[in-house]
DNA sequence: CCGTATATAGAAAGCGCTTGCTGCAACGCT
DNA sequence: AGCGTTGCAGCAAGCGCTTTCTATATACGG
């Protein structure tokens, strides 16, 4: 069968206790000793058993990272900065550790299980990315099972992510709610006054986040909206382009379409380009992320810079206790606004 | 300290073992014992030790995705896809798999250690995403680890990766030679003669396929390349964006970019943009993989479509043993050639 | 009514590693 | 020289689960 430590003992004729010793290196072992035990180690080819060496030190090297869609580069630039900060092979000192992605899909309940899984699994610390689900059931089995984590040891933070208080979870916070309003104002402040908005699913904290910074300035510069010029779909380009037909057909007046994040507002230009509205001369375009191919639409995208991958480093640091957290275990993280192409003064009605 | 099996079976007055059979449902325990026993543990919240679990049992239910850049989307789609089938939770029957994402940042070391951690953690299957490093010795060291891996029961999966024969792996591999060539036949059949190559970084099997296709389409027509036509960069759109300058610089007379994929192509056309080249009256882009925003640029780019999703989805069925390998165990995995706006007939010269 | 097949539960032996404790030299101190 | 230190290695007891083997109870056929 495969190698085991005992074997590696025998053949550097040492006790098992001194391989993995030396294997720890957290015990004072005499160097001619090590040499034979790493010489042994390295003829047979041994590689420690994970699972036997978690049970027996009731610690993993495991750590989980939630996301909700890692083919989305919203994800994947926070994933991986997250990981390299985690170290994973290659990283800085200590034990190496396994940074495990998990992919959500958006779903509750595969969110609760690999949770689940997590805590099966003993894992040393989890980072939990994007936005939260906005059913109290939900939300309260979810807190739960962080708390319980929290209390079984394992370091849990929320990247981009509203807090759950009282779970002892860090909270790393976008601020979707201030960038959203920025946005929105930037708009108005052209002269803007009649404004479409694609947010993305109900439910979803940061959905919620933006829309309100956004009416919140609508209402600061007392613009009425209209309730047929906000439209819900998911975060993707297909919904862009299709609720920006929809926005079309119930207001062709308006001048300008605020879109819930950058592949979203992407899918919105084709949808104008497709009906023969030019950006931005007849319709502005805004997104929110600035994705990095958002600088390569053409007109380029104004939107608001969300520092997903410096959030994400912090984020791995915390969750490795390599950085402190922040004060009351919250921070709030600022977007930018980027003002690019894609927006400019309304057409003359 | 938290709750174990033996917590459980005192509460539900069995076994432990008779506990462990419930929950693992791999032996005939009486449904009214059962109901006892899953009573226990949903009042006591019992969660089952992972490693001690995984040591006992000599198996584990965690399997490895390997990725060179978990922020692209090229690797992002596959990964969900194959995620998907893992199963994860949420996916079909069976016991639920821990799907874990490695980011390799395409180090030759990375690479290597993530293999060993999987090993050590006795994974289930390991997926291999992407292409592969050029060199000689590392080559040899990763051949070996997969076979090790293979020895050891764990399946390995190569998706869009060239096949590593008497390893054990399976592999799905992309035809990114056929790809480039079909490309580049197709900017020829345009009437170009001088076109400009950016390939990716040097010692991938994926750049030196898809040059090897240009280069071949290039030969087939009679046409002689320059050297200064080709030049090498990473797969990102910045890389993309400097290379184009530079053979800008080379030789203005260039009618059309070839460019490594889809994220090199955007930044060529942004390159090409600043330099006041319109696209594709001036100059033709190309790119490979046909990225979901690749249809969004403007003008939309011409690529070569790789059926990522499906590859990857079939790469994780194998590697579930829920599908059968391919004959012999490798399967070449054709691209479609995807004609848009960014190419067409070269300017007058 | 008894022997044997059939269902279900328990006892106990590990799985391969970590680690507290013990053992034993060699060392330095008074 | 005697004794406490110090440095290094081994012993052995688990870590929490799975699984083989055994035991008991019930059902069945003759």
């Amino acid at each position: 069968m495969t190698v085991t430590l005992a074997d590696v003992a025998a053949r550097a004729q040492v006790s098992p206790a001194t391989v993995s010793r030396v294997l720890n290196g957290n015990y004072p072992v005499a160097a001619s000793t090590r040499e034979r035990v790493l010489k042994a180690v390295d003829e047979l080819d041994y590689v420690l058993n994970g699972p036997a060496s978690a049970l027996a030190a009731a610690t993993s090297d495991l750590v989980g990272i939630l996301v909700n869609d890692i083919a989305d580069p919203f994800f994947g630039i926070m994933a991986s900065a997250i990981q390299a900060e985690i170290g994973g092979p290659g990283g800085r000192a200590g034990g190496e550790r396994l940074a495990v992605v998990c992919n959500t899909g958006g779903s509750p309940e595969r969110e609760l299980t690999y949770l689940t899984l997590l805590q099966r699994q003993r894992a040393a610390a989890v980072v939990l990315t994007g936005g939260a689900i906005e059913d109290a059931p939900h939300k309260a089995a979810m807190d739960a099972k962080v708390r319980k984590l929290v209390e079984a040891g394992t370091r849990v933070v929320l990247c981009g992510r509203p807090p759950a208080p009282d779970t002892g979870a860090i909270a790393l916070t976008f601020d979707n709610r201030g960038g959203g309003q920025e946005l929105t104002e930037h708009l108005i402040g052209l002269g803007h006054r009649r404004l479409g908005y694609i947010a993305g699913p109900e439910e979803r904290t940061t959905t919620r986040h933006r829309l309100e910074g956004h009416r919140a300035a609508l209402a600061a510069h007392g613009i009425e909206e209209d309730p047929g010029w906000t439209v819900h779909g998911r975060y993707d380009r297909r919904s862009g382009y299709e609720a920006t037909l929809e926005l079309l057909r119930r207001d062709p007046s308006l001048t300008a379409v605020v879109a819930a994040n950058d592949s979203v507002a992407l899918g919105a230009c084709a949808a104008l380009r497709d009906s023969g509205q030019r950006i931005p001369e007849d319709v502005s375009v805004a997104g929110f992320d600035d994705l990095p191919f958002s600088i390569d639409a053409v007109p380029s995208l104004t939107t608001v810079r969300l520092p997903l991958a410096e959030a994400g480093a912090r984020a791995g640091r915390i969750a490795m206790g390599r950085e402190e957290a922040p004060p009351g275990g919250i921070a709030s993280v600022r977007g930018e606004l980027m003002v690019r192409g894609s927006s400019g003064v309304p057409r003359a009605s």
